[in-house]
DNA sequence: TGTACGAGAGGATCCACACCCCGCG
DNA sequence: ACCGCGGGGTGTGGATCCTCTCGTA
């Protein structure tokens, strides 16, 4: 990885896409990107401009330069002066968003910018990919706090997980009286986790919401929200999964929450910057849930500020890189139906978590298979107590027949 | 209240070998 | 620069073992 496109190899890389550890220019990002649904939903981001290997996660304002945590920790240590700097969260992106709203998404990045790098792109290439023109292009904010574009899942919207629809459409920013983001009102077809993604009927939401995701990030909630409990006697009744689902005891408990020092949020960011940066780079932080642990741990707090009102440079988007949900950042989560604490039944909850529980038995830890032919081989190979044998040995389980031999 | 024990959950490990990756000629 | 070859390392799933947590006596 480095200061040129993996893919194309000729231009300057701009955008890190995770899912394909891969520094891609916008041209080929958006080329490789489109290739079918799957790969859509792979979240990317700027590339950092100073190491050029890690996804950025900030903007200096005053440096004018897209930095990773490492980065921004390393040259925007409290002991410098540029600690002071003014830094601008910046929001992945997922589907093919277009040049606007690329712009949109980063408000520093200048619309001409975005055309010039995609203005790369073969004629053809333009044809085949024109399902994800701007005019058919919306934006969602996933549970990875991602803005997802052109969310082409046609299924019926059909009544929302445990709540009912939404009719106006909020940005994040309004309700959390904060930036947020994205919050540009020209993105005529933008859908905050408050409003319903179009094409996610009730299982798609429950499932793409994903308990999984948040049970990924947060291994042990009980323990997590016990120790939110500890902290906050407002919400004695439901803390717990409460907090989860984002209602305003949420906040509350954010508030008693590792409380950070006194002061501006950037303070805040470098505050809680070790937690992140100690994990070492967000691909670690995927990989590794302990850190996720810590980093949705900073990211919590850290929002828990943003909703005290000290600040308004920080938003949503803040850290997503390290992998929680931000809709746990969120005032509310998309499936919850906005609703005041006492309003929500004490039933509801306890099937909530009933249903998370339910859940998490029946998951399988998502694992990525990176060779199917393997897989292929490994589910065909002949064990013994479970382990591999010797071509022609004695096996006492075949996968293919059920059957034993010994 | 503190201790001991059992049950259950979940992570780590092992195995063979096809194949990926990288260095070398 | 490109190609082919060879060798080392990797990844794959099920069973089992081990550790840890939780509930109960």
């Amino acid at each position: 990885m480095g200061y040129i496109c993996d893919f194309c190899g000729d231009q300057p890389s701009m955008v890190y896409c995770r899912s394909d550890a891969a520094c891609l220019c916008l041209s080929c990002d958006r080329n490789v990107h489109s290739a079918n649904a799957l790969s859509k939903r792979h979240s990317r981001t700027l590339l950092c401009e100073r190491c050029n290997s890690q996804p950025a996660f900030v903007r200096c304002s005053e440096e004018k330069v897209s930095l990773c945590q490492n980065c921004d920790w390393m040259g925007h240590d409290a002991s410098t002066s540029n600690s002071m700097h003014n830094r601008q969260t910046i929001n992945c992106y997922s589907g093919c968003p277009s040049s606007g709203e690329l712009s949109s998404i980063w408000s520093f990045f200048s619309q001409s910018a975005c055309e010039e790098e995609l203005g790369l792109m073969s004629i053809s290439e333009n044809i085949e990919s024109n399902s994800w023109g701007p005019t058919e292009n919306t934006i969602c904010w996933n549970s990875a706090g991602v803005a997802e574009v052109n969310c082409d899942l046609n299924v019926d919207m059909g009544n929302g997980w445990g709540g009912t629809s939404v009719p106006e459409i909020r940005s994040a920013a309004q309700h959390m009286d904060q930036p947020a983001g994205p919050t540009d009102t020209s993105l005529t077809k933008l859908f905050y986790p408050q409003t319903k993604c179009p094409g996610l009927g009730e299982d798609d939401l429950y499932d793409d919401f994903n308990m999984d995701e948040v049970d990924l990030n947060l291994e042990n909630y009980e323990e997590l929200f016990g120790a939110t409990l500890n902290h906050s006697e407002e919400v004695l009744e439901n803390g717990g999964i409460d907090s989860l689902f984002g209602t305003k005891d949420t906040r509350a408990a954010d508030s008693n929450c590792e409380p950070p020092a006194e002061g501006s949020s950037v303070g805040l960011v470098n505050e809680i910057q070790p937690a992140c940066s100690n994990a070492a780079s967000a691909d670690s932080l995927m990989s590794n849930k302990t850190d996720s642990i810590l980093c949705f741990t900073a990211r919590h707090a850290h929002s828990s500020l943003s909703f005290s009102g000290l600040t308004g440079e920080s938003n949503v988007g803040d850290y997503q890189d390290c992998g929680a949900s931000s809709i746990l950042l969120m005032g509310e989560p998309p499936w919850c139906p906005p609703c005041t604490e006492s309003s929500f039944p004490s039933s509801t909850r306890s099937d909530a978590v009933m249903r998370y529980k339910e859940k998490k038995k029946t998951r399988k830890f998502e694992k990525r298979v990176r060779y199917a032919s393997r897989k292929a081989r490994a589910d065909v190979r002949k064990r013994v107590k479970g382990r591999f044998v010797k071509a022609g040995d004695a096996y006492d389980y075949d996968p293919l027949n059920q059957t034993r031999s010994c």
